[in-house]
DNA sequence: TTAGCTGAGTGTCATAAACACACTTTCAAA
DNA sequence: TTTGAAAGTGTGTTTATGACACTCAGCTAA
């Protein structure tokens, strides 16, 4: 438990991480993005983890997370919102989490607090690269997540219960989509957020009445059915909506 | 890291704290327990703050916070909710904040990360007493609480908007109020924690049509007026609508 | 004993949102 | 030119919302 803060501003804290739930989505499914850091020698399987690191002393938490991200991804200017702390004592218990642990941290043995956040990016905007501490990036089918280091399998679902709340009361989905969308596509996030269908003339209704489509004057191309619309967001409306929010219990 | 729980003083970790919004209600307003712990030299003010102390490395977040209840309020077993982590580098850099943590802390130049939690209580369960780490500790109006230190102030706002948000989709009011209550009294709640009007009729055909109420035989006595019907909330409803949520945004 | 005060309790109508549901259109490829 | 694939569209029913005003029961004080 060291407190030997001489030089702050360039001090890793061992006390507290990040851990970053980076959700895409590619018009048919969502994704996260996990990083492997090699085949575990107590499972013989690949480690898979959510992306983080350690807090440095001088920045705030949103900067740690905002700097993870971008140390991963190379991008910026993400929608990003903290889901909370997760500080089992044992969250890092697993015999392949310590063997880890050993091999990259200056104090493995130290308990570590981590304040987790999910961030929404646009799928295309994110070519995957090896990090500074994974060997490896990429998507994963959030359906076909089973088992992540620590308890990122935990985070990882209180990250989609966040989400799932939050779409239902703030317009955040926009984030996982390109500039020009289709209302299927949209319609298809929301399924894909929720898990459940959803009747498509009814979305489509209850979408168009927040006002928050502006259509363009552009379809579809080269597609091998009736050509969809294509639409953006409305900026403003976007922002009056996601302070207001548009909750609708009645109270 | 030590399990050696003799002597936990050694185990507290100095970077991660707890803090503690507890909110009570008199059938009139919301309160938050504040402790004071005593007059600033900088300021010349009482110092008011939320009761919080440094997590022990051996308990998880949750253990902790209840711990803090406990110690505060002596009571057990009482609604508590995580809000999140606040780590702002700054958050103790106020004045009145460094001469307390040098009087109180082993490590005063520490970085602490805080979790914020809230917790509802009902408000004759508790007698304030002493703790050991304030000199007094009393149930302030929440409408009459402006300044608090540390980041305690905006602490206080991201939990009341966080259980504005909750009591929209969980019936969680009910733990701020006795066993046995009066539709007025549950309708004055809502409407002290929404801070606006509700209309009465409204207000109470909704409630009713959650059936989770049940009315009791008795009724108010000596009051100066028609006695008010008094009900009891419907412990498996209650629980039934707590896992579900109510929301109602239509998707 | 009675008049007056206080808050409890109650119903309806108009409007808006939700839900369930099936066929036609447009384009590309075979 | 036929076929397959997804886009796009409307209505009727049901349910929830929001606005709104008077009577009732019990206490107190004249």
């Amino acid at each position: 438990m060291s407190s030997n803060k001489k030089n702050k501003a360039l001090e890793l804290n061992p006390n507290v991480s990040i851990d970053n739930i980076i959700f895409g989505f590619d018009f048919d499914q969502l994704y996260c993005l996990l990083i492997d850091s090699g085949i575990s020698k107590t499972t013989g399987r690949p480690r898979l983890a959510v992306p983080g690191d350690l807090i440095y002393d001088n920045e705030t938490l949103d900067e740690a997370a905002n700097r993870i991200l971008k140390e991963l991804t190379g991008i910026d200017n993400i929608y990003l919102e903290q889901i909370g702390a997760f500080g089992d004592p044992n969250r890092m218990g697993k015999e392949s989490d310590k063997e880890w642990l050993k091999s990259m941290r200056a104090e493995p043995e130290a308990r570590v607090i981590t304040v987790a956040y999910f961030s929404l990016v646009k799928m295309d905007d994110f070519n995957p690269k090896a990090s500074s501490f994974a060997e490896s990036a990429g998507w994963a089918p959030i359906n076909e997540i089973h088992e992540l280091a620590f308890d990122h399998y935990e985070i990882l679902q209180c990250a989609r219960e966040q989400l799932k709340r939050k779409i239902k009361i703030q317009p955040i989905g926009f984030n996982l989509l390109p500039e020009k969308f289709t209302l299927s596509q949209l319609h298809k996030l929301y399924e894909s957020i929720l898990n459940k269908a959803l009747d498509k003339r009814n979305f489509r209704r209850k979408i168009l009445n927040l006002q928050i489509l502006t259509p363009l004057n552009e379809k579809q191309v080269g597609v091998p059915h009736k050509p969809s619309q294509l639409f953006e967001f409305n900026e403003e409306k976007y922002q009056k909506l996601s302070s207001e929010g548009f909750d609708n219990f009645g109270f």
